[in-house]
DNA sequence: AACTCGGGGCA
DNA sequence: TGCCCAGAGTT
């Protein structure tokens, strides 16, 4: 995956990607750090309407680290019940923003490291914020990146951290945020697990995966 | 590596 | 009504 042709192959990639998800360009709106981290932590297995549909209450109701740490954990898992795995991440938070207060100041670290110690934050979501917060470029490696990039023949490697290495190989930095975000909606409307719909898919003159799929 | 959590979306 | 799913923790 370093010949001119695997390089155009990534740029035409970006380009259909480009037009056919514009809404991937913008970054997630959050006013801080702090609410992007609870939203993303919230976004496990759930669709963004669902959790957009809770944090309008949670960033009135606990604007900070502290409001949470003390909170009765029934109250908050009612909050966040219609997001799914309520009580992992009711317990997830709480805990997550004590060590918040206790390490880090109350503040939201700003490195891969930190990020991967609080309770609830794994490296999907910790590259969610670094991207989409910090400016510091990352490739957030979900089920869907990590299923279309393999299927894409952009890497071959399963585990996360291994993805994300070749991909930040091939992948413009300029890109990468658009990149993971484009490539979790062409994920969950195209290049599905189970079905994918190759014949309408955009990408497929592109992909090594495409005859697997339509010939049967 | 397999198992668990769970309400919402969709056929 | 049943199946699947935009992760992370535990064993």
């Amino acid at each position: 995956m370093k010949s001119k042709e695997d390089k155009k192959r990534v740029i035409e990639i970006l380009r259909i990607l480009y037009k056919n998800y514009p809404e991937a360009k913008t970054a997630l709106k959050c006013s801080n750090a702090f609410e992007l981290l609870i939203a993303t932590i919230l976004s496990a297995q759930c669709t963004d309407k669902q959790v957009n549909k809770v944090m309008k209450n949670l960033v009135k109701k606990y604007p900070s680290p502290y409001e949470y740490a003390y909170v009765n954990p029934i109250d908050l898992e009612e909050d966040i019940r219609t997001t799914g795995f309520f009580r992992n991440k009711a317990k997830n938070i709480i805990a997550c923003c004590k060590k918040l207060i206790e390490d880090f100041e109350g503040k939201v670290p700003d490195n891969m490291e930190d990020l991967v110690s609080l309770p609830g934050v794994g490296r999907k979501t910790a590259s969610v914020v670094l991207g989409n917060y910090f400016n510091i470029p990352s490739i957030a490696v979900d089920t869907h990146v990590n299923r279309v990039s393999r299927r894409l023949g952009l890497t071959s490697e399963e585990k996360v951290e291994k993805i994300e290495l070749d991909l930040m190989k091939i992948i413009p930095k300029d890109e990468w945020i658009f990149f993971s975000n484009a490539l979790i909606l062409h994920g969950r409307n195209v290049c599905k697990s189970k079905k994918p719909d190759c014949l309408n898919c955009d990408l497929n003159e592109h992909c090594s995966s495409r005859d697997l799929f339509i010939l049967q």
